[in-house]
DNA sequence: CGCAAAATTAAACAAATGTTTGATTTAATT
DNA sequence: AATTAAATCAAACATTTGTTTAATTTTGCG
């Protein structure tokens, strides 16, 4: 599906609120009148609430099993490199888009909407297909372990970065950066918390720390 | 504050309902209807709709700090032995409090009541001094290394032990696991990602692997 | 221009929402 | 048994909810 501005516009105004109130906290009203359009248009456009959030969700991850396919698909890699290319590249999406990201982990502890979920666990198989040929490769090549739990070591990845971006106030009063600007503090949090997990994948997937 | 048979009647009512449809998902006359009192009970006992989540949170956050704080304090163990501990004991909370958990981490995601937040934050603030302290004591003796970001940490804890149980269905059918009857496949679940847990901590916090 | 399709609008719709009321029943105490 | 407080109830409350209608305006095209 492809969206005119008007309906991008519609579903950028949607992520905002439901990021921030959650979904069935949001109206359609609030929607309508935040984006500047008649309510009326919600439902011409989209159906219904229901179908503007599965458009939301159908925006979003569009293209996001692509980028990961094609990015290990890259033979000048070896499978560690490959493995920091994907923390990083998790990280950085998280980051830049941890509006989508919220109302994503809400619509995974609920499971209301069953083409929401559906999409979801597809688009998670999906990926975890691709790491699970790396991590195969890795093993072959004699650099990885051969047990490896790929669902605990994405989990892994998956569950640190949410849980850090997701309050990212707490890591910055814990560590006592208020005075660092939001820029910087983003940058070195991405960072750090990049090197943080890549040394946790090298100590479950390869030999020598 | 302390609550009667009904109240905690009311309180697990809507702890269940607000799992499994969201806090505004959730209608005061679901939760009526499904603890079987009158709707009026509700405002009756907890003032609001917003009293009764305070009530939920108060009531399933009551005690947490003490139990991490008097198991720290054994003098028996080891630092590494303590770790082991609390992830041990982190992973039995979540896994047979996941209900709570959901509703917390969408309470978390969307933080729009403050009296929640505000509890949630000095929740982990406690919790962080504690394993603070324990991180230091083993620095001192020498079994932990320097250099320890303890809130990158707690998260990777946290986060993996949620993305793990907010969704055991992926797991069992990612592993083929399906025939396994549910007892042994959560008792299995639970070693696996507590063993998990342990390793990656070892490899950040201590000197060998 | 003329016309048809698309876009936009204000208004209305029934249903559902959280909360309150005021009366009635139950329980506990004297 | 009498009295008082607590608990329970059906009903009503004013809003808000998502969606639809029917009329109007705008747009694109021959």
């Amino acid at each position: 599906m492809t969206y005119s501005d008007k309906q991008l516009q519609i579903i950028t105004t949607a992520e905002t609120l439901f990021s921030g109130k959650g979904y069935d906290g949001t109206s359609v009203r609030d929607i309508a009148e935040a984006a500047g359009v008649n309510i009326a248009m919600i439902s011409y456009y989209f159906g219904s609430k229901e179908g503007l959030i599965q458009a939301l969700f159908e925006e979003r991850t569009r293209d996001v099993v692509l980028k990961v396919e094609s990015l290990l698909k890259n033979d000048a890699l070896s499978p560690i490199e490959k493995i920091e290319w994907l923390v990083d590249d998790y990280v950085q999406r998280i980051a830049t888009k941890i509006q989508f990201h919220k109302i994503m982990v809400c619509e995974q502890m609920l499971q209301k909407n069953t083409v929401i979920t559906t999409l979801l666990t597809e688009l998670k198989k999906r990926n975890a297909e691709v790491v699970s040929k790396l991590i195969k490769d890795g093993q072959e090549k004699g650099a990885f372990r051969p047990d490896v739990d790929l669902v605990l070591l994405m989990n892994t990845l998956i569950g640190t970065v949410t849980q850090t971006f997701i309050n990212t106030d707490y890591y910055r009063s814990y560590n006592h950066l208020e005075s660092v600007d939001e820029t910087t503090f983003q940058d070195d949090l991405k960072a750090g918390v990049s090197t943080h997990i890549k040394t946790l994948f090298k100590a479950i997937l390869t030999y020598e720390s």
